[in-house]
DNA sequence: CCTGATATATTGACAGTGACAACACCGCAA
DNA sequence: TTGCGGTGTTGTCACTGTCAATATATCAGG
């Protein structure tokens, strides 16, 4: 005899997934920090424990959202790259680098702050975020010596994660100067 | 003056340092999500609820070790870049940052981590954070045209910020290159 | 001295949380 | 059939942030 008359049945394949949608639309609404295993259990239609029928324990939920993130961050830095080369290129992957920061900032945070979740126990996120490096580097290799490319690499990096994350910790300033701040950083590498 | 019996005893204004010494010592053990307000004030010596006493919530007792966070890394600024000028003090004072982050992590990510605390919310912790970046803008006052110091001081802070926060929060790269690193990118800001 | 007022300190209580354990149920393979 | 592993659920626990009620120390004014 069914105790739950309420048709709440098997979701097959599909409850780890509707448990991490749930969690991914939770992250936005509250943050990392405040969301709850049992929250995203109720959103998704299921019982208090049923993520820990998916995932370890919270942590690898959060590194599930981060690694999707990643790979989300870089399908996105690879579409506005493609057929581009030079400071062109380097532009529009910023602008894109920071627009992703600017439309998903919980999801952003998530994936650079090892308090929320440290990825390196998590080598699958860890593959991704390399992959969206990697668009990066393969701009900056099409307008630098080759024996310059890692070091410019880097410093891109760098400047454009520290704008976007500066953008969105502290109110550094206005999401409309995106386009332009990543021109003018773009320009810092060229010739 | 007379508390000093075997009795708890009043701390007069200790207690408020008292607590807020302990949570910096906790902060780096744990980290600021983990950190407990109960650990504190066990640590302090004091009641489970003595935080209470003295800070409006857990939020501003972070802001507190926020503030003083700004206040020390200011100095360490002001410090390293006094008596030099242009690439020479650029370099130090990165170096000085990146040191700063490399030192205190858990603080470094609090100071910059909006989901752990809101700053704008204490007016305190953005004065002293606005004091910490005076002092890039004002080395880089007399290494560019007066016209381009806005803009050049807001890159070269999200260059170092980013190299830092990437250090630190996904294993970027050793920690002996930081000097290599700080003038490599003051360079990038040379003649 | 005493007397309140105020700042400080402490314990009690409560709803949420992450996590573990025990138990129920489904589908499938031997 | 039987048994087993994946999936689902409720029971329970220690811990947390926070509010309330209460106690105590210190100080000002009489």
């Amino acid at each position: 005899m069914g105790q739950s008359s309420g048709r709440q049945g098997y979701h097959h394949g599909d409850a780890r997934n509707a448990l991490a949608a749930a969690a991914g639309e939770l992250l936005e609404d509250v943050g990392a920090v405040a969301l709850s295993l049992r929250q995203v259990a109720e959103r998704a239609g299921l019982s208090r424990q049923a993520p820990y029928n998916h995932f370890d324990d919270k942590e690898a939920l959060l590194a599930e959202l981060a690694r999707a993130g990643f790979e989300r961050l870089a399908a996105k830095l690879r579409k506005v790259a493609s057929g581009r080369s030079g400071e062109e290129a380097l532009a529009r992957v910023g602008e894109a680098y920071i627009g992703f920061a600017q439309a998903s900032p919980a999801l952003f945070r998530l994936m650079f702050a090892r308090e929320l979740v440290d990825l390196s126990r998590f080598p699958a996120a860890t593959a991704a975020s390399a992959s969206s490096f990697a668009v990066l580097a393969a701009v900056i290799a099409t307008m630098a010596p080759k024996d310059q490319v890692a070091d410019r690499s880097l410093a891109a990096w760098c400047l454009i994660h520290g704008y976007a994350t500066l953008c969105n910790e502290t109110g550094l300033e206005s999401v409309s100067k995106r386009k332009t701040r990543a021109e003018q950083f773009a320009h810092l590498f060229g010739p």
